[in-house]
DNA sequence: CAACTATCGGACACTGTGTCCAGTCATAAT
DNA sequence: ATTATGACTGGACACAGTGTCCGATAGTTG
């Protein structure tokens, strides 16, 4: 598949990818610059992207897929982030959790952009609702991977229930969505510090 | 001003009541049976109602003001159960907490069909996002109340910042959305039951 | 009975969506 | 150099939904 899609007949070496780049940049670009997702309608995205509005359906079924696409280029960021301290050696040092979060927190930063355009859209998107479901039963399940280690191994609070890491990635999703809101980096530290206090506390024995 | 608006003129004793009651029963009905709020058009709304289209307009500016309305409603119970726990003269005791928490996810259950509405609205509807900020930041500054109020008592963790509290407000809005999704009531405590667990963790010395 | 007014029901202009297709044009194959 | 290819254009189309407007209808009140 992948051979007959690259063959490339006509234009430059690689047009389709620079159109649908151009399109996802455009897209980047009027959410950061104030528009919310729903009020950029395809007619706005094409003029932006310097392309014919028929030619976005070309590349795209719908503004959805746009969205899950851009989601998918951030989803493994997300994951690799989690994974400072979903694999880390020491999940029970307060710094590597604190680290953790924190990287977590420059993904929302870096890609605020396509956060809020997902988590807008997932509230009326049957699609990319599930997909964004996936993910956060992704990293809950890793969160409970790691409480349930962490019990094992003795570092972890024998009490809390897998269900308590579930709140735990939940509460970590929306105060990084919050956090996009504030501009102070010092706020957003104490708001950092604050995750960290909950979960450590929560989890740790 | 209401005495203008209750003057009674034409039609039975109290009919614009008994309009808008008919048209928010019917949202909530289809809203209920599975269907989108998004995905309820207002042609498809004075039908379950039984009026007019144009007649909707007659009571509501649009789709949002309906949720809004709605909200409104909702809000002063969950603000009220909430109470539970804010104005008890024992916060610091976990039956306390837990029956509070238990009390915000039965709002939550009894409107369901509401609640899910306005989660889904208020992603891009600027003026439903507004008021459903406004409850959040009261609910998360009373939070931050009885945690300032424990620490001067004692009870509360010395270490516990005020953007702990708002953390906390966040992971219980988020977990009480999610509680809606799952059927079983026993699921459904085990959930609460985290949540306390994490609360108390968080906020208790 | 007459005045009032909420509701009806249909028309209107408008915005946006997704599909379709004939025409253009740069490129790759011959 | 010529031809075939296929991505892109740009405009038309049908469709769904929104919010406004208005004349007609019908029930209530004084």
């Amino acid at each position: 598949m992948t051979s007959i899609t690259r063959r490339r007949r006509s234009k430059g070496p690689d047009t389709r990818a620079a159109v649908e780049d151009a399109i996802t940049d455009a897209m980047t670009r009027l959410l950061t610059s104030g528009h919310t997702f729903t009020s950029v309608s395809v007619e706005d995205l094409a003029k932006e992207s310097g392309i014919a509005r028929s030619t976005f359906y070309m590349h795209f079924r719908d503004k959805g897929e746009l969205v899950r696409r851009l989601m998918k280029r951030v989803t493994q960021e997300l994951v690799g982030a989690t994974n400072v301290w979903f694999e880390h050696e020491h999940p029970e040092q307060r710094v590597v959790l604190h680290q953790a979060l924190k990287s977590i927190s420059q993904v929302y930063i870096k890609y605020q952009a396509i956060m809020l355009a997902v988590s807008e859209t997932s509230a009326y998107d049957p699609d990319v609702a599930a997909m964004f479901k996936e993910t956060m039963m992704h990293l809950m399940a890793n969160m409970r991977a790691v409480l349930k280690g962490g019990q094992k191994a003795g570092w972890a609070n024998a009490d809390a229930s897998p269900e308590v890491a579930d709140a735990l990635t939940w509460m970590v999703e929306r105060c990084c969505l919050q956090l996009l809101t504030v501009q102070k980096p010092a706020q957003r530290e104490r708001m950092i510090e604050a995750l960290t206090h909950v979960m450590s506390r929560a989890l740790y024995a």
